[in-house]
DNA sequence: TTTGAAACTGTTTAGAG
DNA sequence: CTCTAAACAGTTTCAAA
């Protein structure tokens, strides 16, 4: 086994991953705060997030609401497939996605489905809006399977 | 239609609204400018920013890391199937899911997958395993079924 | 709930090693 | 690349409205 090359990378000093976690874990921690915590002088330390903001290592620093709290108390998990690949209309409907209200997140997928939407929602009516209006309607898709969110959980590890 | 009610909120001011849309936006954003950017005094700001935190509209603030700069360079979505339902079963399952290494997030669904887990690991090699450590050997789960990421796109709007 | 003002804390730059 | 130190900016408390 092993077909496919290990995905070696231009390597991150250890400091970089302790003030990542910490970042990840409350990206409003002080800057002197995380200096302490991971061993550095303040200065150094805005230096190496700096850095890390610039090289795309961080990407971002996002406040995690509660879309209930918005109205948006329903979420689901749509499955879109779509048709036989023309590279403009799917071109043209993944610049669409991450326009759409409540749209969260889009993922491109292998497999048979090609996406996967993760929106959020005020109730059941405009979910069955969103995939009539949206996707449906859209001349690219062919197929959408939707799934209604229980629950979710993030992990405890990346991102 | 409309079978299922409205979900009307306990009301959430304008100016909260605007303030989560900052702090969406940029978590690092400080306070005195997010209270310039709404109109009100920064004092007041701070109020505001606890309440929302208390009241758990604001869940946290995160650093959005690309796994790739960690050594994840392969996203995938894991569907899970669960056996027929014993409570014990699935809660246990469910109570490790966030604890596995490398999973970003899990989704708990209705319809025919349990389970949807967003997983990065370093390559191809390392999915494999662990799907076979993780989740074919656990005695709540039937079936699996992996989709890589080829890509992935945040909405515009919530979260 | 809101605020201005003061006291406090954290950020950032500059210069040297 | 790291640091100390000083200048600067932002946060937080508090008493009053």
């Amino acid at each position: 086994m092993g077909f496919v090359p290990k995905n070696p990378q231009p390597a991150l000093a250890p400091v970089d991953r302790a003030i990542l976690r910490l970042l990840a874990q409350d990206a409003r921690m002080p800057n002197n705060a995380i200096a302490e915590a991971v061993g550095i002088a303040p200065s150094t330390c805005l230096t190496r997030m700096r850095a890390l903001r610039e090289h795309g290592v961080i990407r971002g620093f996002h406040a995690d609401v509660d879309p209930a709290a918005l109205g948006l108390g329903i979420q689901a998990m749509i499955a879109v497939r779509l048709h036989a690949h023309t590279k403009e209309r799917i071109s043209s409907f993944t610049a669409e996605i991450p326009r759409l209200p409540g749209v969260i997140a889009a993922y491109h997928l292998s497999g048979a489905d090609d996406y996967l939407l993760h929106v959020a929602v005020p109730d059941t009516d405009a979910l069955r809006d969103f995939v009539l209006d949206h996707l449906t309607a859209h001349p690219a898709v062919a197929h959408t399977e939707t799934s209604l969110i229980f629950g979710h959980m993030r992990g405890e590890s990346v991102s």
